[in-house]
DNA sequence: GTCTATAAATCGATAGAC
DNA sequence: GTCTATCGATTTATAGAC
């Protein structure tokens, strides 16, 4: 334990109470009120002082997403327990779409606003399945390469074509339902859901 | 022909040279570039000088989106010539998603931004069909209609309704496309497209 | 290591000369 | 009707005292 470990420690603690403020702020007033202001108000330190730890607010934003993205993650990965893959695509979409309405603003912030924050999330290990977001798409590829090995799916489509289009359908309801507060589209959430995961379902595979 | 319409003819002009500079500015650079200096420059006046025109900023916002939406009903309207409902809607997805991808920065001003500025296409006439938000929703709407009365829909869901999961699906397609540019996801919008109004469309029809 | 103070660049909006 | 000039409030980021 030298006095080198104990001053790295302490800078991570710093680095974490800054993160932990910046969160905070994001999910009460979004995320174009982040400012280096009000997080070193919120940890009651000087302006200046954080960027003695992080570079610029970018990073900060970058780090954010980021744990945002493994969150987001961590939300889907119970849906994995279920082994009907039909039963485990439902739940899958029953838990994207919870977490994005439960955390709008971190929605936001890996989906819908400057895609720089979220390379993190995609092109980073573009190539590597190790990438949150591979992880997360994967966990729908998953679902349609067994479908087709099953012989179950409708017609010959790459199951990384389906598992995209699944993923788009649902982001767009969270989307829309984010933005426009529910005045647009009226139909309830869980409705629209439901509507959209059972006809595409449908849509996919072979008529029985 | 008195002084009065001269006057108000060229206040009119004048406006409009304003917004036309203002839709420059939002399309080349973002809709976070849209500053009053920057339209003043533009157009070769004074930055004070547009506040006798415009009440703030947002007026000049609010009136971009108004545009813009009535731009999006236009781009989609043509469809409306196919008699065939499902053939027309899959026409109306091709535009919409064709008008998107084009005029990115309008999209997301109206979909993806603020709500504020997109409240003229929904809120405002939320009973009236005749907003432009309600009008384009019922070119979906009628769809469905038709397709419930002659008895081929799967199940007796609500044409609204459906109307609604075809549009968040779409959008769901172009807002990830402009965001992350084509990253993510990274099947081309064309075949991402079809396969989901196909899905869609085969979820939702009897089967045959 | 943290502070105060401030630079440098924005912004929206306004006052008053001409 | 348009201008110049500017207010007042933001912001990120930095310099230098302690």
């Amino acid at each position: 334990m030298t006095k080198v470990d104990r001053r790295e420690r302490e800078k991570a603690a710093f680095r974490e109470e800054v993160l932990a403020a910046a969160r905070r702020i994001v999910l009460e007033q979004g995320f174009d009120a982040l400012t280096m202001r009000k997080i070193a108000e919120a940890i009651e330190y000087a302006p200046g002082t954080i960027y003695l730890y992080f570079e610029s607010r970018d990073e900060i934003a970058f780090e954010l997403c980021r744990a945002g993205f493994e969150e987001f993650l961590d939300a889907l990965k119970p849906a994995t327990l279920i082994a009907d893959p039909v039963e485990r695509l439902r739940e899958i979409g029953r838990r994207y779409v919870r977490f994005g309405l439960e955390h709008p603003e971190t929605y936001r912030l890996i989906f819908m606003d400057d895609p720089k924050f979220a390379e993190v999330a995609f092109h980073e290990y573009e190539k590597s399945a190790d990438s949150p977001g591979m992880q997360a798409l994967g966990l729908l590829v998953t679902i349609f390469s067994e479908l087709r090995d099953r012989r179950r799916l409708a017609n010959d489509a790459d199951p990384e074509a389906l598992a995209e289009m699944m993923w788009v359908a649902v982001h767009g309801i969270v989307s829309l339902k984010i933005t426009h507060a529910g005045r647009f589209p009226q139909t309830a959430t869980e409705e629209l859901f439901e509507l959209a995961t059972e006809a595409l379902i449908r849509g996919c595979l072979k008529r029985y």
